[in-house]
DNA sequence: GTTCTTGCAAAATATTTGCAAGACG
DNA sequence: CGTCTTGCAAATATTTTGCAAGAAC
């Protein structure tokens, strides 16, 4: 069931403000992760520091995850409905080095690996780097 | 067998000079990867920037490799002797939240992943945040 | 002399904080 | 009023480039 956006911050803990259900729009529309100067390009007149906190709010109460792609510009997606962010939630990145654009590989899931002895897991980070199907035709 | 710095230099074809040697045997000595900023402060008198250019130009002949761990800042280590940087040659590395190590964990390898159809893959990059062996004690 | 390396200055990029004005309840 | 949000200014951090002096061969 789809929820309207109002829901989708409702169910966070986020207030839902004019400048946050924007930049949610935005953020829904969106097929790849986005950078926050990418999500500035999207308004004609809002302040990068301002849509910069909306990201951080909605990282916080886990709407969105930051993905680090190695550009140097971190990039944002929606989470799933069900994400809390736990190690088991965490999905695979690409990045494609030919349009610049990061996916979210919601469907394959980052598979485990056998840290050595008294190594304790709180989360990962995986990104795989090549070429996408649309670059590829 | 014990390669000597100049040998290790060599073999990538890097020219041996005075600041190389001494970048080298900083980067030896570590256990853990390290920042411009951290090797900078290994020095009493070096310039930042001729720093940058010394991990860069070792990095492009393949004698370290960067790990971007997402604190912002880029760490370097050294690759193995034999390491071409292919994703065959690389391996897992690991984020200590509490003593913010980085640590290459050369004996694991990254797992394979079943990419999209049309997906090219080109490297991979994956990275293990937790609490380290030494903090856990 | 020609090329590569180094040092200093400064630019470019990205992220983050301080603070006051405004919105909301 | 009191709290949360927003906008502007500015600080911080990191990476990168330009250029000229110096070293290597």
């Amino acid at each position: 069931m789809m929820e309207n956006p109002d829901n989708l911050l409702n169910n966070r803990n986020i207030k839902p403000t004019a400048m946050r259900e924007l930049v949610l729009k935005v953020l829904t529309e969106q097929t790849t992760a986005i950078s926050l100067a990418e999500l500035e390009h999207k308004f004609h007149k809002a302040d990068k520091v301002t849509l910069f906190r909306t990201l951080k709010t909605f990282e916080e109460n886990k709407l969105i995850h930051s993905i680090d792609d190695g550009t140097g510009s971190v990039k944002y997606a929606l989470c799933t409905e069900s994400c809390q962010c736990n190690p088991d939630d965490l999905h695979v990145h690409f990045f494609c080095t030919s349009c610049l654009h990061t996916y979210c590989l919601n469907d394959i899931p980052i598979p485990s690996v056998n840290l050595p002895v008294h190594f304790n897991l709180e989360s990962i980070s995986m990104v795989v780097k090549g070429i996408c199907s649309n670059c590829k035709k």
